[in-house]
DNA sequence: TGTCGTTGAGCAATCGATTGCACAGTGCGC
DNA sequence: GCGCACTGTGCAATCGATTGCTCAACGACA
């Protein structure tokens, strides 16, 4: 049963006109029953499928929603850290839910007109931007003439929508947990080239400056794995008395107890790591993470709704969703 | 500066009709220097971008790739497995440099409809499966009209263009290199409900077949990491006598280790665990997971290579890559 | 000066679905 | 028996970009 391909072959068949075979699909009361039935079997027996293109052009909304990932910043080379991934999941659930697809890509903005390419070329009804990268200025600009625009990021004084969590607070929740139990030499592992890391490390120094610590190194180390991380780690080396460690990702803390188990010295016991994010592996590593959890499943329906109200022209302010410490083993 | 939304605006601008200015946008010869000159001024100075619903209605293509992930397997609930999002990735990127964006959904098939809707709904140019779940009769069935279409998995005798490692040989590699460190009671962790899953299983078999060694027990435990995977773990304590775990997968691999040390048991000196996929945290989980290495880079450029020749016409057959054994210190 | 070839651009059909409006047919009341 | 309201379909324009064909203008050449 070959399918067929437009809605006319449907209406030949049928004996009716392209106009009654789209009324009939589409529930217009205004088709008898009769028509109706048969213009349906007709389409169930051919396996008939709109032309979702054509529809597009016509009703002018493409039922699709843009995810990017800007890859200008070092973290993220590529889209394999899980907190990314899982996110992206969730979107792509929620988006689903509303029936609507998702477009999925990742950019290295070379120039900036990555967004407005994407915003302007109707192939996308909505866009969701992960990270705001060092791309916060592209972002203000397209906010002033697009408007169905939801950013993953952190909230701060932003013209464009941005849902997240409050970064500043997470990396003093971590570092203030270290502090309690008596840590007194805390690195900061992790890079500060988005806005979000960069608040996470300022928390860790108000926690530091409020217990009157002072605070530890910073040892730069990429968000994903790669090569070169190796090195980077080699700072473990030249601080052989840290006594606590604040990643800022999950998969960062994880390297470290690996790189910290390799040295024989012992989590907690030697160094109390906490992560961020409460990734799915997480609960898993040996010993299981003390970390910061965002509900990403609660920011992935946060954002799909701001995002839709925005689509209906609303103007959805910017929102945080909550921020918790989950207690394991590491710390 | 307001983006225009038509070449008519642009046209009107330019004093030529819209005919031409497409004709200037696509680089045909037949428009002169001046008035190419004049329409890309004003496009550039408007911001102007096509629409690509109408461009793509009136070409007939869409320059988009669906990637469709189906759930119907118990394996994998969520997209969550760092297997698929690695491989997702690394597809994004191969789409990416050949101009195509992906559309990437996850369906949980009620019924066979799932892939004719987004084979013949025009919103894709091709489809990549990942996973054949349970539903190797309907991408049989699709691939009797649709021919752009790839598929992720096991490759046997299907009729369907598929593209994976010899799972059996992966199951077996494992098994072996267990048996052959002296290991005598080895259980093999995970299910059996999708093909690959059954190949590596029947790998497990034949090794111990091989060995003349008796398997020891299977202990049913989904992909990813979930909420009762904690009793099926329970299986550990009844079969206090395993010296060997093959997982079917790094996550499943994983959580052995986790839950393995939580009973104090040491690995791999009581007992050895080889994963499967060689995910990214494989290298960084402790011990370090001995594992099956498949080629993500390669997979997905072999993919995308595939479905391309056969959105042009091309027949072109299922493949497998290669597979190796990566040896780190859990088994 | 008349003819032909070339260049550059316009006209109009097309892709496939949707929808406002027109209109034929039916049943009803008076 | 006539007009009116109502129902069910058809007609044709529309969404925005592309492209085969047509055609005007120009220069060259005889």
């Amino acid at each position: 049963m070959k399918p067929l391909t437009t809605l006319a072959d449907i209406a030949t068949l049928a004996g009716v006109t392209p106009a009654t075979v789209s009324r009939a699909l589409s529930g217009n009361p205004r088709i008898s029953e009769a028509t109706r039935a048969r213009v349906m079997a007709i389409v169930e027996q051919h396996g008939f499928r709109l032309n979702q293109t054509a529809r597009n052009l016509r009703l002018g909304r493409t039922r699709a929603i843009a995810t990017v990932v800007p890859l200008g910043h070092q973290s993220a080379q590529r889209i394999s850290d899980p907190f990314y991934t899982t996110l992206i999941g969730q979107l792509m659930d929620e988006l689903a839910r509303r029936d609507h697809a998702m477009l999925l890509s990742a950019v290295a903005p070379s120039d900036g007109g990555w967004l407005a390419e994407i915003a302007h070329s109707g192939r996308a009804d909505g866009i969701i931007v992960l990270c705001q990268s060092d791309q916060d200025a592209v972002l203000r600009e397209a906010a002033r003439t697009y408007r169905p625009l939801v950013v993953w990021g952190e909230t701060q004084d932003e013209p464009y929508c941005c849902v997240g969590t409050d970064n500043r607070r997470g990396g003093k929740l971590s570092t203030t947990h270290l502090l309690a139990a008596g840590r007194r030499r805390i690195a900061f592992a992790g890079m500060m080239d988005t806005p979000e890391l960069v608040a996470r490390h300022q928390g860790y120094l108000e926690a530091h400056r409020e217990a009157g610590v002072v605070p530890g190194p910073h040892i730069p180390v990429p968000f994903a794995f790669e090569a070169d991380a190796r090195d980077l780690y080699a700072a473990l080396d030249r601080y052989p008395d840290i006594d606590g460690i604040v990643a800022a990702s999950d998969m960062i803390a994880m390297k470290a107890l690996n790189e910290l188990s390799q040295r024989g010295r012992s989590v907690p016991h030697d160094v109390a790591v906490v992560g961020y994010d409460d990734v799915t592996v997480a609960a898993h590593t040996v010993p299981p993470l003390t970390t910061i959890r965002q509900d990403l499943t609660l920011a992935a329906s946060l954002m799909v709704d701001l995002l839709f109200r925005r689509m209906q022209g609303e103007d959805a302010p910017s929102a945080q969703i909550p921020l918790s410490i989950i207690h394991r083993q590491s710390a």
